[in-house]
DNA sequence: TTTCTTTGTGTAAAATTTACGCATTGAAAA
DNA sequence: TTTTCAATGCGTAAATTTTACACAAAGAAA
């Protein structure tokens, strides 16, 4: 990240910070990337502050091209954490004595551990395209299946409750996977992707054809081979479809 | 408001702020609430910063009973507006001369006009109740129809945009009407206000029906006399019905 | 060659949404 | 006092959407 610290923070907003969570999608499981603390074995979600010529938004696309290595990432503002103690609901006091235990004492005064209202957002990406890489305040950065998300620092766990009832009601309203799945996908696989973001299953006939309905996917002539079944064919979103379905707003009523 | 603005702003949060989207609903229209600025033909919308010891919501509710005259006001967050320039969309440099020709050269040193993030809430209210009470920087505030909002400060404009995009999805997902309408009301005039929230007509046979299938309405034995017409029945929400309804989600599909 | 799991496809029933007519009421007009 | 007129209350049929469900085919593994 910045070669110095203090420095950087000379050029941001100290009283607004931004959090990210970053959903993937891999073995019919949803995942969110977490970052350990230096020192410590606090989690918390990825984020950081705004540099004063940069919008909320550019500052989000660049912590998470940071994080993940990827441009233009599927980014989604959802909501401002402002609470008073939102940095006191976990026992920062003990985090903040590890950390200067790393990093010497008195070095975090005035740049952490202040109030600061942040702005959560949300991602979506794919998840074999990530190269999940820490920052300056943490050594290592991974996914985590949501199920098994530990007590996270902060009131990041709070957040990542929010971000997914924003998911939810996102995918209800328009189409998802995109930006979750690689460029080509079975049917199954789809569905498998809207039964773990809805939590509940579906009819897979009535599911293949409501979402053919919404005209926003092409089947090709390939098919995926190496399963001991039945091979199934690929799809592919066809972007302008998909982005014009999305702009619009379609109700998935299932 | 504060004897000493600048006693003030040391108690507070400098680089976020708060701006408020009041809707009211009046003779068939929503109105906003706008404030004009002290010296000046400027309007926008009321809003302010949080103290260092009040939540996000808490300063909402602070400013809006401040401006209304009401307490617990119906509030939700829609968006937090972090562009660069979102202050000089407008040509502020002219307003900073209005203001400082009333207040004094230099006054707002350090006070407005500094890159400062803010977080929208809309709020809705009873039209008839409430007061409408200019702040520290204005010296009118009043009630404006949606389709006469002049051009304002700032990015006021794009907020109410989104503040009523962020109401109409509320109203496809939501009851609607407890916070906007009087105690009592009848079944066309709950209609009028859905139709003007969703700028579309609906058949009031229908329209009835479907509200009643919520079973959050209870039908009154009074009517409402005095008009050209059959006295139409007086309907009221039945507050607990209302809530639940709120908290698991209607699809108001017409 | 057989087995087993998964995929591809279509149709009928149920539920929901939409369209629409007529009698009644109450103030205003005649 | 009577008539008129606009708005309200109530119910049913048609259209559409959603849900439920069964069987044949493919492909790897046994």
């Amino acid at each position: 990240m910045e070669h110095n610290l203090k420095e950087f923070f000379d050029k941001a907003l100290k009283e607004v910070s931004l959090d990210c969570t970053v959903f993937g999608f891999h073995e019919g499981e949803l995942k969110v990337l977490l970052l350990r603390w230096k020192g410590t074995d606090g989690w918390s979600l990825p984020g950081g502050h705004i540099l004063l010529d940069e919008s909320a938004d550019d500052a989000a696309n660049r912590i998470l091209t940071q994080r993940t290595g990827l441009n233009d990432v599927y980014l989604q503002q959802f909501h401002t954490f402002g609470n008073v103690n939102r940095y006191t609901y976990h026992p920062e006091n003990e985090l903040l004595e590890k950390l200067e235990a790393t990093f010497g004492k008195g070095f975090f005064d005035g740049i952490i551990f202040r109030r600061v209202v942040s702005i959560g957002y949300y991602a979506l990406v794919e998840f074999d395209q990530v190269q999940p890489t820490p920052d300056w305040f943490t050594d290592e950065c991974r996914w985590w299946s949501l199920a098994d998300v530990p007590n996270l620092l902060f009131d990041h766990n709070e957040m990542i409750d929010r971000a997914l009832k924003a998911l939810r009601q996102h995918t209800r309203n328009h189409p998802i996977g995109y930006n979750l799945l690689p460029e080509k996908f079975t049917m199954p696989e789809l569905q498998r992707l809207y039964e773990t973001i809805l939590d509940r299953q579906f009819d897979r006939r009535n599911f293949q054809k409501l979402l053919m309905s919404y005209d926003i996917l092409e089947r090709l002539d390939e098919k995926r081979v190496g399963a001991a079944n039945k091979s199934p064919y690929l799809y592919r979103f066809v972007k302008e479809k998909y982005d014009q379905a999305g702009a619009v707003g379609i109700s998935f009523s299932m």
